[in-house]
RNA sequence: GGAGAGAUGGCAGAGUGGUCGAAUGCGGCGGUCUUGAAAACCGUUGGGUGUAACAGCCCCGGGGGUUCGAAUCCCUCUCUCUCCGCCA
């Protein structure tokens, strides 16, 4: 969410910046601004009513303490009639105060200066790529023939006993996987994050403060008997920490990370894009976040966008990465890089990661702030990146390291495996 | 799942209707003392909103109610603890 000063001072630079988003906001800021004023007034005669108010008990315990009763009783009958105009103005405001809430939480976070305008993904901006395309063989299959053919990946049982998108990881397959999250973990605590093991469902209040409420319900497997939601990345669980959280500015950076399993309902997804792994309902993946000081944030993002690829180049897959257009960006995203890659025999891009900095967008949502060097409390900056998703992975590798012999298993997992093909 | 107890400032812990936004202790910060540190002593120390700055207003787990007035009384929700049951 942004923050009412941002519009209050700056409403028409805030409609130029959400313009880059594709993002009309002149008529919903300047409804904002207008219940926003009128707030600031009920609220100033709000104030006055109930300073009268308190002022008056005051003298009516006096007038006890004096055992002047027929002055207490006077003032008593002021002040219910005070009373009474205090809660029709008091009504006013939470009116206002609703209507100026749900105004706020369908603004988009304002892009950063450097996202270029656009509206698709063919308007991203690549901004490195690496690695060689494999030249493979004319025969050469896509990851869920070869995940038939070597029985490590069951769609059908999956399909069976959960549903569509729920896979099993058999044998060499589920080793594969364990070692993927492992080699990953180990990574990022290289990197000094420290690793987390989060709850897989979270509650009303912390599916919002990350932007999955209030609407993008849809997206999210919902526990209705419980009021629960299943996380659709452990970047809800690990950024809700910090939730009505005030920091000390001497706790950044903060760094943190999490394996778990990520449910996502695709709804409105089909076709060639949810085929074999392109996109599971249950998915798995390693999370990186950091939570840290508006001057120091771009630098943050910077660091785990080379933490992303550099797990990428690791594993031996070609990649590119683009900085996403604004109207590819997500809502509550100020700079987002997208990583990609490639998937030899399907001859398609597969995003793997994605790396965000939401700047104070979520701080302001969930009030994460800190104290700064004044004493005065700010909002903080969060950033998350996939470190990385393992499905698109899976079948980069499957389909880029295919042999006559097998699939070949990348140097630096075989350590985690214990085995170095899967034939 | 059943029975009971509780939730107060960074922590501990007073406060059961009227200058209580809240005693006291610890911790933190500043100072005196010291070559430096510790100890001791003195001072200071919640959050939000608002203002040019004051003032004012709101906040004692969340929400609602009673009252001129609520941390204090009532209702409700959530959470924590103890005992019993069940259980990886």
């Amino acid at each position: 969410m942004l923050s009412i000063q941002t519009i209050r001072e700056n409403p028409q630079w805030v409609i130029e910046r959400l313009k880059v988003k594709n993002f009309d906001a002149s008529e919903m800021i300047d409804l904002v601004i207008d219940l926003d004023s009128q707030k600031r007034e009920t609220q100033k005669m709000l104030d006055d009513h109930l300073a009268e108010s308190n002022r008056l008990s005051k003298e009516i315990a006096l007038c006890f303490k004096e055992g002047n009763k027929a002055e207490a009783d006077s003032l008593k009958f002021r002040s219910q009639e005070l009373k009474s105009v205090s809660k029709a103005l008091e009504a006013g405001m939470s009116k206002l105060v609703v209507r100026i809430h749900d105004l706020m939480v369908q603004l988009p976070n304002l892009p950063q200066e450097g996202v270029p305008a656009g509206r698709t993904p063919d308007d991203n901006e690549e901004v490195e790529s690496h690695g060689q395309m494999p030249a493979l063989a004319q025969d050469a299959l896509p990851h869920w023939e070869l995940a038939a053919k070597y029985d490590i990946i069951d769609f059908e049982l999956g399909s069976k006993v959960t549903g569509a998108g729920f896979p099993f990881y058999k044998g060499k397959g589920a080793k594969l996987q364990r070692a993927l999250i492992t080699f990953f973990l180990d990574q990022a605590a290289e990197a000094g994050y420290t690793e987390y093991q989060t709850p897989l469902a979270v509650n009303e209040d912390s599916a919002y403060g990350t932007g999955q409420l209030p609407d993008k319900d849809g997206q999210m497997y919902c526990i209705t008997d419980d009021q629960l939601w299943l996380i659709p990345t452990s970047e809800v669980t690990l950024t809700n920490i910090f939730r009505d959280v005030i920091l000390r500015e001497s706790d950044f950076p903060i760094k943190i990370t999490a394996y778990s399993p990520c449910f996502r309902r695709e709804a409105g997804s089909y076709g060639k894009d949810v085929r074999g792994l392109n996109r599971l309902h249950q998915f798995d993946k390693v999370e990186i976040v950091q939570v840290t000081n508006p001057e120091r944030s771009n630098q943050a993002l910077e660091e785990m966008r080379e933490h992303a690829a550099s797990l990428i180049r690791k594993l031996n897959l070609p990649y590119r990465v683009l900085k996403l257009c604004g109207g590819d960006m997500s809502f509550a995203s100020a700079m987002t890089y997208d990583f990609e890659v490639f998937s030899a025999a399907q001859k398609r891009w597969l995003e793997v990661s994605s790396v965000s900095n939401f700047e104070s967008f979520q701080a302001n949502r969930m009030k994460l702030r800190y104290k700064n060097a004044d004493g005065k409390s700010v909002q903080a900056h969060t950033l998350n990146g996939s470190a990385l998703a393992l499905p698109r992975i899976v079948a980069a590798l499957l389909e880029n390291n295919q042999t006559p012999q097998g699939i070949i298993i990348p140097e630096v997992l075989r350590r985690y495996t214990g085995f170095d093909l899967i034939d």
